[in-house]
DNA sequence: ATGAAAGCGCTAACAA
DNA sequence: TTGTTAGCGCTTTCAT
């Protein structure tokens, strides 16, 4: 059995009240902080902290439900996120829906039924109704990623069609007009954020938007990897792709290696996310990338501010960070 | 204000242990049934795990503790780990100590005030006291990737030294006759076993170990990257290299890029646990892969037997799983 | 099958 | 500064 403060109430002769009030920062007389400090030492004295929980109704806990845990992308912000909250004292309980809407909904009450203080989610289908009813709760949400429709929530966010503007139109400088680009779903708020970006390049550019040129894929290797090789065969191939997500970046990179494509001789090619990768990568790739720590940073900032209070009746807040633009070798002028 | 049992004692006219009951699964008369699902309902009530903990004495939550979260080696586990405990109604509390001592044993305590019922853990420095008081109060502990020294412990080990050995006898049997090796850091488990491995092969093969061609590295990428450099920068370098870990693979391949070498035509490289980026890398590396959903998927095994009590009184389960062998053209005969 | 009641370990009035 | 006490929401005997 654990040792309790009525051990350390019997072990000093003092009452409960005392000891709680010192082991949460009130001042006692010397003499009784050095009799507790004794009996603590002695007993192997640790607080309770569900029972401190229940009392205070503070589970002191941040549930944080994400789409897949083996992914730079969420473990960045995730490490980031659990120091900052660690700091002052709060655990994160995480948990991996692996893309699967219904674990989504599962893992979400789950969470819920564990008392959280605050939750933290990046969504796929959204769980609207339930992510509503921890807010009337007063249990802070924040989103990160993207935002769930119809959902008034803070949410840290990026700028993504800003970001693909900017990499498309190094490609328009440098010459291409055959650009095409590899999409995510249809749907999904990145992908059509990225794809707004990419429209919005060959627009200022004045280049014609050519569909054939736009390939929709599911965010993963394998559709990278597809739609990027189904590209460059083609008898037209296009001189430049653009690539909106990591997963789909190696397999746009695989599909390039593949075919013995010099870049950006041959071929140019810009990706997003791919800091690991690029570490052994010849050329560089060129890549944008998102600001995984500050979003972590910033998710517990938002949170911090609601959970103390500070913002505590405040209209949702949603923080648009920029992407960074990382050069490589591997985009360049129309040869 | 969530709403309590209590709540639906008052709806429902029944009493809290009947509602009690019926929520844990037992047996109430149907319109009772009906009555208290129909106040669920009505409420949104959900149990207050946090009380049922406190009563109980059980959180249902499992700590995790590892070197750093942005790990492809500890988020492959974890999400595995997570998983299956999950199914069975616990949730995990992950803490990233970002390879610190220091914090691992400050996030150590703090686990353990969270009254969690059982640890994984990763050890570094190992917090050999704090494991053993656990141990002591009947909290199942589970190490990964190495032991504690001094601690009689249930553990999840990869046959490092037989998957160097065998490794590295590719390279003899090639006829490679230099072979270099970076290791990790001495005094390390795992850098020290897979050392011992790479002896045991040279040994094996009649091959005189030259303590000029063993490098100690930090397990990082900036140390895979420097210590390749150096060996091949040597006026004789080796003719085949053995890296021993993830992150200074990472680095020997940048090396061996920037020299434009030819693998295998000339240089043989034998990576580590390369599953990502070998995706891309061309030709592909032939690397040791580590079973990881294996270990996750042991690791929970291992809790659970302690956590149901089959295990009760056991003796401390150590089990050894096999590193994978995944071929690929980075390694080829003595040219 | 149901109910009354005690209590898990802690905090926070309130009183002294 | 210290002590007394009630009670957080739940489970669990023990009666009924």
């Amino acid at each position: 059995m654990a040792a309790t403060m009525k051990d350390i109430a019997r072990l000093t002769g003092l009452s409960l009240a005392t000891i709680s009030k010192y082991l949460n920062g009130g001042h006692v007389l010397p003499a009784n902080q050095q009799a507790i400090d004794q009996a603590i030492h002695q007993l192997g004295y640790t607080v309770n902290s569900v029972a401190r929980s229940l009392k205070t109704r503070r589970s002191m806990t941040i549930g944080v439900l994400i789409p897949h845990l083996e992914n730079v992308f969420s473990t960045s912000i995730i490490s980031e996120l659990e120091d900052k909250l660690h700091q002052i004292g709060y655990s994160t309980i995480i948990c991996d829906y692996h893309h699967d809407p219904a674990l989504e909904a599962e893992k979400l009450g789950f969470l819920t039924d564990r008392q959280i203080d605050g939750l933290v989610m990046m969504p796929l289908s959204g769980c609207r109704e339930a992510l509503a009813k921890l807010k009337e709760r007063q249990i802070p949400v924040v989103l990160i990623d993207r935002p769930v429709e119809g959902l008034d929530c803070d949410a840290v966010l990026v700028k993504n069609r800003k970001a693909s503007f900017q990499a498309v139109s190094r490609l328009a400088e440098a010459g291409h007009e055959r650009i095409a680009v590899i999409c995510g779903p249809q749907g999904v708020y990145t992908a059509d954020e990225r794809l707004y970006g990419y429209k919005d390049a060959l627009t200022h550019y004045r280049i014609k938007i050519d569909e054939d040129l736009i390939q929709y894929g599911h965010y993963d290797t394998e559709s990278g990897y597809t739609l990027t090789a189904r590209l460059l065969d083609r008898q037209k191939p296009p001189t430049a792709v653009f690539v909106t997500n990591h997963e789909m970046t190696y397999g746009a990179v695989l599909a390039v290696h593949e075919r013995d494509l010099l870049m950006p001789d041959q071929l140019s090619l810009i990706g997003f996310d791919h800091q690991l990768l690029n570490q052994v990568l010849r050329p560089k790739l060129a890549v944008v990338m998102q600001p995984l720590k500050q979003i972590g940073h910033t998710v517990a900032e938002l949170l911090l501010n609601r959970l103390t209070g500070r913002d505590h009746q405040c209209p949702a807040q949603v923080r648009y960070l920029d992407a960074v633009w990382q050069n490589g070798g591997s985009y360049g002028p129309l040869s």
